[in-house]
DNA sequence: TTTAATACCGAGTAATTTAATAGGAATTAA
DNA sequence: TTAATTCCTATTAAATTACTCGGTATTAAA
C-alpha cells in the first residue's frame, strides 16, 4: 500500500516545475539537480507526464518542460495517477460494476470495501490541486528566508 | 499502491471465520477450502492477526481460531494494518510531526499529502466494521438462495 | 494410550516489480 | 556547427511478493 518512487519523485517535480517557471521551459537537468534526483530516472517519470497530457516537452537547446495548462487545474491525483497507474488499492476490472456475479459473496463483500477505500483516494487527491502546493510551497520558502538547502532526506 | 494478497487474502479469511463461526472454533483448513487459499500461506496471514490480537487460537484436535473479540468491535482498519503494516502511503517517520525541518520546502509540502492520503485511507477503513460485511455477507447470500460456488476469481 | 487433527514455526525459492543505469538518436537555439 | 536538450529503448541489481516445504507442539477423541 505504498506508492512507489515513480509517485513521490514525479510530485515533487511537478512541484518544482510549477515553482520554477516563468515564461521560458524548465530543463529536467535542474530540476534533477535541484530535487535530488537522476536526470535519466526523472525522463522516464516525466515521459508518463507528458504522455498523460499533463506537461509540454519543448526540444532542442534552451529547451524544457512546461506546464500544459494551469497549475490551478491540475490536481494531485491527475500527476499521481499518471505516475502510478490507478490508485485502487485492488485490480479489479469489475469494481465499478453494479452485478455481483460471485457465488459466495466474501468476495463481493471485500469489493465494498476495496471500492470505498479507492473512492477516498481520489476523493482526498483530486480536492488538492498544483497550485494548492505551489501557494503552500512559496509561503514555507519565504517564512524560511529564502534559506535553500539541498535535498537530502529521500523518504518522503 | 496496491494491497498485496495479504490484505485481500487476510481480509476474505475474516468475513470467512465470522460468518462461519458458531460456539465452536474455526479449522484453517476449512477457511483455506472455502476462499481457494492455500492453507500454508494462510496460516501465515492469520498469525499476523493473532500477534495483533485480533484472533485467538486453540491448538490440538478440534481446534482453530475465534475470533478474540465481537466482530462489532473489529474493524476493518484494524486488520489491513495488522495484515500489511500501517497504511500510509509512504514511509515517513515525521509525516505526523508538526516542524518543517525540510530546507527546500517541495519535500515538506508534498509531505500535507501523503498526510491526507493517508488520513482518508485509515478513515475509510475505520469506518467499516467487520460486523458490516458479516451482514452483508448474509444478506447476500440469502438473496442468493445459499447457491454456494467454488471461489475461482481471486482478482479482488 | 494411541492417533489424528490441528496450531505454530522457520527456512527456502521462483517470479515479479522496482529503481535505477546506460547509451544513443532526434531536435533546435545560439 | 555546436551544445543543450528532449526522446527512446535496453539492461540490470536489489528488493519484495507469494508462496512451498517440512517440521514441532498440543490436545480432543477413539
Amino acid at each position: 500500500m505504498k506508492l512507489t518512487t515513480k509517485g513521490r519523485y514525479g510530485l515533487r517535480a511537478m512541484v518544482d516545475l510549477a515553482v520554477n517557471t516563468d515564461d521560458e521551459a524548465v530543463a529536467l537537468s535542474q530540476i534533477a539537480e535541484r530535487q535530488g534526483i537522476s536526470l535519466n530516472y526523472l525522463e522516464q517519470l516525466v515521459a508518463r507526464l507528458k504522455k498523460s497530457g499533463i506537461v509540454n516537452g519543448i526540444r532542442g537547446a534552451q529547451g524544457g518542460y512546461v506546464l500544459a495548462m494551469p497549475a490551478e487545474e491540475i490536481s494531485v491525483g491527475d500527476i499521481l495517477r499518471a505516475l502510478e497507474g490507478d490508485l485502487s488499492p485492488v485490480d479489479c476490472y469489475e469494481l465499478n460494476s453494479t452485478d455481483t456475479p460471485c457465488g459466495s459473496s466474501d468476495i463481493c463483500v471485500t469489493k465494498y470495501v476495496w471500492k470505498r477505500i479507492s473512492d477516498s483516494i481520489n476523493d482526498a487527491v483530486d480536492g488538492i490541486m498544483l497550485s494548492d502546493l505551489v501557494a503552500e510551497s512559496k509561503k514555507v520558502q519565504a517564512e524560511a528566508g529564502i534559506r535553500q538547502v539541498k535535498q537530502t532526506n529521500q523518504t518522503c
